[in-house]
RNA sequence: GGUCUCUUGGCCGAGUGGCUAGGCAGUGGUCUGCAAAACCAUGUACGGCGGUUCGAAUCCGCCAGAGACCUCCA
């Protein structure tokens, strides 16, 4: 198929040649939000960026099933194992169910990955549909003999699992760094090494989400519905497992272990992580309430931000760095990403409209060349962008008239021109309601620029200029052209 | 405290031994009645100090600063 595709694997810490297990079929997992709060924009980042790499490979050709679960269970507080999940406290801070606090928050997840033109993913698992499928996956584990339960609570045992298995491989640290690294935990603590963690857990009386099991009522560890859902749909070994770098150590460092511990086959041949949204240096999460709400970002409603950005602006900001570096975020910043997009988006109108001639002076097939080496490597957005801006250049200078192009080429450049823009990095030109009143409006406003056309026509510049500027302050953009006009909002 | 990463011109951000990244902003020009757009031109950029090399932003060492993970977060 496409053996010129490298991705970074965190598992080598290298960029490996991408060959599926099962070509043309591609499994991919990426962990989803946990829905008991807004996903904020760092948030969303993750989910775009891996929207650009599941579109690259559709691009590519390879039949991709993209699982991207919603954790709706088992999601504790703090780092012991014990207590409330999140859902639970968040039920009781809002007055409603857990399972309306993950109704709403699914909702809002749905709205925010649509209004970023995010493809939804093939199956997207909840960890409350999956439960009997954890607690097969623990009463093996349990068999296996990597596991012990301690009244009614299923622990994972990690220094004899890393005794057949090195546990700390994902993040390249030995379990004897590990454990010296791990804090000490107050209170009483029944399990038996400080690095074990829940499969899991028993609910307490008052606990509203739980079910029954081998070992009474309880409700399943975080760690655990990946490794059950991922196995379920993608098998016990897979091409692609994503998430944000904060998984790496501690999540995904488990998931390995359980999957190897139920299956005996390491379950991902490729990992790859994505790097955080800072904000003025800062990792933008929900802990240090610095997390910008997508629509706070649309409206310009924060304190930290002079006015609002569309949607697709956001999108082509995050495309603009690469997926494995840190973006921090910043109004200049995303006014420079707000023009370079809109200069983006003029060209793909302009392009529409270019004629071909009986000759080319421009060369399209090194373009396209470039395009995929840019994205062959690591899904290099960044360089994919630069090229796209050779695109445009060369766009505006053909109907400049400056640079000829072929019929054959033409085409071939619009094909490049959707393949990347469009499909690839997902990016629309933002879309102005189609009512019938936007309708009107335009007419309206073509009316009142042949008025000015005419005022021009008879040298009566004032008029033509008052026309203009009040026009400006309205928003409209007007561009004159040779024999007519152009006008944007 | 342990482990690790990063530091690129006014801003954002690629690049990993020699070849102009790119965008935004700025400056000069072409075009236009003026403007906008577009096009052309334009910047001793690689945290500091040393080392390796014919050659280092890119490799090595030290120093400084920032951040991440180890504890819920994409």
């Amino acid at each position: 198929m496409n053996n010129n595709l490298h991705v970074y694997n965190t598992l080598s810490r290298k960029k490996e040649v991408f060959e599926p297990l099962n070509e043309p079929f591609v499994g991919m997992y990426v962990c989803g939000p946990t829905v008991y709060s807004d996903v904020h924009l760092g948030n969303s980042r993750t989910f775009i960026s891996f929207d650009i790499i599941y579109r690259y490979l559709l691009h590519l050709g390879y039949k991709v099933r993209y699982v991207r679960n919603i954790t709706d269970a088992g999601h504790l507080e703090g780092d012991r194992d014990e207590g409330d999940d999140k859902f639970a406290k968040k039920a009781k801070l809002e007055k409603l169910e857990p399972m309306e606090i993950v109704q709403k928050y699914t909702l809002g997840f749905h709205d925010v990955m649509r209004i970023f033109n995010t493809l939804p993913p093939s199956i997207e698992p909840t960890a409350t549909g999956h439960i009997s499928e954890q607690i097969e996956m623990v009463k093996e584990i349990l068999n296996n003999g990597y596991a012990y339960e301690k009244d009614g609570t299923v622990y994972f045992d990690v220094e004899k699992y890393d005794k057949d298995h090195p546990y700390g491989l994902l993040t390249n640290r030995k379990l004897q760094d590990l454990l010296e690294g791990t804090r000490e935990l107050s209170g009483q603590d029944e399990k038996k090494g400080r690095l074990d963690f829940a499969l899991w857990i028993k609910a307490k009386p008052e606990t509203l989400m739980k079910w029954p099991s081998p070992w009474g009522w309880g409700f399943p560890g975080w760690h655990i519905e990946c490794s059950a859902m991922s196995t379920k749909y993608l098998g016990e070994t897979f091409d692609i497992h994503g998430g944000g770098m904060d998984l790496q150590a501690t999540h995904h460092t488990n998931e390995i272990a359980q999957s190897q511990a139920c299956n005996h086959t390491a379950p991902v041949k490729y990992w790859m992580h994505t790097n955080m949204l800072t904000v003025n240096g800062a990792r933008m999460s929900k802990s240090a309430g610095n997390g910008f709400l997508p629509h706070e970002l649309f409206t310009g409603d924060h304190p930290l931000l002079e006015r609002g950005y569309s949607p697709m602006v956001v999108r082509f900001f995050m495309a603009q760095s690469h997926y494995r570096s840190t973006l921090d975020f910043s109004n200049e910043a995303l006014q420079g990403a707000e023009k370079g997009f809109q200069k983006l988006m003029t060209a793909g109108e302009t392009l529409n409209k270019l004629n071909a001639e009986s000759e080319s002076t421009v060369n399209v097939a090194e373009l396209k060349a470039n395009c995929y080496k840019a994205m062959d490597d690591d899904f290099n957005t960044p360089v994919l962008i630069a090229q796209l801006f050779d695109a445009v250049k060369m766009i505006n200078s053909i109907k400049d008239g400056k640079e000829k192009i072929n019929e054959a080429d033409l085409n071939e450049l619009k094909s490049i021109y959707n393949s990347f823009v469009v499909d690839v990095l997902g990016l629309k030109a933002d879309e102005l309601t189609q009512s019938s009143e936007t309708e009107l409006t335009a007419d309206l406003i073509d009316l009142i620029l042949n008025i000015r056309l005419d005022a021009k026509k008879n040298k009566d510049f004032a008029t033509s200029d008052k026309i203009r500027d009040e026009l400006t302050k309205k928003g409209i953009k007007i561009k004159d052209t040779k024999d007519g006009f152009e006008w944007e909002v």
